[in-house]
DNA sequence: GCCGTTTTCGGCCCGACTGTTTTCAGTCG
């Protein structure tokens, strides 16, 4: 079993934790934080990677002897001085430093005065009352850590971008009633559109007078307020969903859009930009000395650093900086270069439309085609069709093709990629067919040999010209299965086949950064929105989001071609 | 512990808020 990046960052961030707590360094605590970022955040396993020969070193903030660690995690799964801490300073006060209001010092401080090693034995403290005796702690902390603990889970998912817009929206609708607000804005990861959002970051800027941060605390879905300054308060709302409402001076507007929206490591970037060219660049503006010399708008900020305007779904410090610099931006794609949808279920298996209704609400949408996509035989659960029915739908759509010319249904299946590589359907059945969408949907549990191996041998039938939801994630709920994606993205490379980004919210699979990579291969990807009704159709903007946060641009995404092309690219 | 179109040593992003203090450390983003 192959060990997951994941369990590499983990251990450095533990590590990290209980070096802090010892007192270490704190850059080099920082060091452990950053490369654990690095290795969570990278598209391609640590294993891999050094099957593949290269130098981890390479990688961002990783070093000669991070890299000479992580070879060993991967090798035996051993971090010897992770062990080595863990024998002075138990490994579960890392745990503690979860609880909000909790930092290295304090957990120290508990450990040292009270023995607190674990959340229950902080649980327990907390209710005998004997936090308050501790120097540094009083009342007040004591309730908070009570209160935080009564919350404390253990595994805090982030919230995904569909539900945080649901919980953004009304809430920024109430604070536009605010008497003398000017401007509002969501920044953050919400604004770069990542896939899930931890927190919000709301902006504001005010009259002088104005109550704002009043106004804000007042809102009914508020369940507890965290603080709450002049300048910056955080409160929790019932949803659980943190916020953090910020307000600025409106020549600070744009500086501020740029910090809060991130990312961080863009942030740092940017920064780190502006030293060398001798100016401050922070929430209120860019500075050289004293003076404010940009500011007010976003675009300010990124021409004093010589540099044009970064869309925010790029500003994760993956090479946009550079790409910048040297002219390179892509020109995202966006939902109008979209010209249809080509993956879509009615109710003949799982959807809960007719074909009819989803191709209205298409026409509706502007989209000159739509690929019906229902499952295949094997999937029995969602009704999946044998022949006989597939060959009764195809009928039905060359009907209502021949009756209309609003749109074009295209005459197509989500077919199964069997256990071993087989498809669903014979070759007899799929040449009738405009283009197939080949799909994983079962036997998820293969080794990483086994799935690639299927995976590759679908791509190789003649007529697999999509693979829709390559990975089979679903956020929040499932892990990827494994396979190995680059192979999978190289070979379909090599056939010409297409990659899904499929839209749905918790599945958008490809990833940002696998749709990257997808793009540095020449691998052409199909946004879908996977519509199981007619307003999943909406899903799209989401598939665009992901879209844009892996670079895409209209050229590598094969339904913003006209039809006549996307047929002949089918071979049509 | 990482990093370098000024550096292989000496830096490492920086400001707001809270609580427990008597002027600020700790935490967070």
């Amino acid at each position: 079993m192959p060990v997951h990046n994941r369990e590499i960052a983990d251990k450095f961030d533990r590590l990290a934790d209980l070096l802090e707590i010892e007192g270490a360094n704190p850059f080099r605590v920082r060091a452990y934080h950053n490369a654990a970022r690095t290795v969570r955040g990278y598209p391609r396993s640590m294993a891999d990677l050094l099957d593949d020969g290269e130098d981890l070193s390479e990688l961002p903030d990783i070093g000669e002897d991070l890299a000479e660690k992580i070879r060993k995690l991967v090798e035996s799964g051993e971090l010897p001085l992770l062990d080595e801490v863990e024998e002075r300073t138990p490994s579960a006060l890392s745990e503690l430093m979860k609880i909000e209001g909790l930092g290295a010092k304090r957990v120290k401080a508990l450990h040292d005065a009270l023995e607190i090693d674990t959340i229950d034995d902080l649980k327990a403290a907390a209710e005998r009352g004997d936090i308050r005796s501790v120097e540094g702690f009083g009342e007040k902390s004591e309730e908070k850590i009570k209160q935080r603990l009564e919350k404390y889970s253990g595994d805090e998912k982030r919230t995904q971008l569909i539900e945080a817009e649901e919980i953004a929206k009304p809430l920024v609708e109430y604070l536009k009633k605010a008497e003398g607000l000017k401007d509002i804005a969501i920044a953050g990861s919400y604004r770069r559109r990542k896939e899930t959002v931890g927190d919000l970051d709301i902006l504001i800027t005010a009259r002088q007078d104005a109550d704002i941060m009043d106004h804000f605390t007042d809102y009914d879905e508020v369940e507890e307020i965290v603080s709450k300054g002049k300048t910056r308060s955080t409160v929790y709302l019932r949803s659980g969903m943190q916020v953090d409402l910020r307000v600025v001076p409106q020549v600070s507007f744009g500086a501020a859009q740029h910090y809060f929206t991130g990312s961080r490591d863009h942030n740092i970037a940017v920064r780190k930009l502006g030293i060398k060219k001798g100016y401050k660049v922070n929430e209120y503006g860019v500075f050289k000395g004293d003076e404010r010399i940009a500011g007010k708008t976003e675009k300010s900020v990124y021409g004093k650093m010589d540099l044009p305007y970064i869309e925010p779904e790029l500003r994760e410090n993956r090479g946009e900086l550079e790409a910048a610099r040297d002219g390179k931006l892509p020109r995202l794609v966006t939902l109008d270069d979209i010209r249809g949808n080509l993956h879509t279920h009615t109710r003949s298996t799982d959807g809960h439309d007719s074909m009819e209704k989803m191709a209205e609400a298409a026409i509706g949408r502007g989209y000159e085609y739509l690929a019906i996509t229902d499952h295949s035989r094997r999937l029995t659960v969602a009704n999946g069709l044998d022949a006989k029915r597939l060959r009764k739908q195809l009928q039905a759509i060359d009907k209502y093709n021949d009756e209309q010319d609003d749109i074009r249904l295209l005459k197509s299946i989500e077919v199964d990629i069997l256990e071993d590589g087989k498809l669903d359907l014979p070759d007899s059945v799929l040449k009738e067919l405009d283009f197939v969408l080949c799909a994983v949907h079962h036997k998820f549990d293969l080794s990483r040999k086994k799935q690639t191996e299927r995976m590759v041998r679908a791509l190789d039938n003649r007529y697999c010209h999509i693979l829709a939801h390559p990975s089979g994630r679903l956020i929040n709920e499932r892990e990827a299965y494994e396979f190995d994606l680059e192979k999978i993205l190289q070979e379909a490379a090599d056939r010409d086949c297409a990659i899904e980004l499929n839209a749905q919210p918790d599945r958008l699979d490809l990833t940002d950064e696998s749709c990257k990579m997808a793009k540095e291969l020449g691998v052409k990807i199909s946004i879908a929105s996977d519509a199981h009704s007619v307003t999943d159709l909406d899903y799209m903007r989401f598939g665009i989001d992901q879209a844009r946060r892996g670079w895409l641009e209209k050229g590598d995404v094969i339904n913003c071609l006209p039809l006549k092309k996307l047929l002949k690219r089918f071979g049509r």
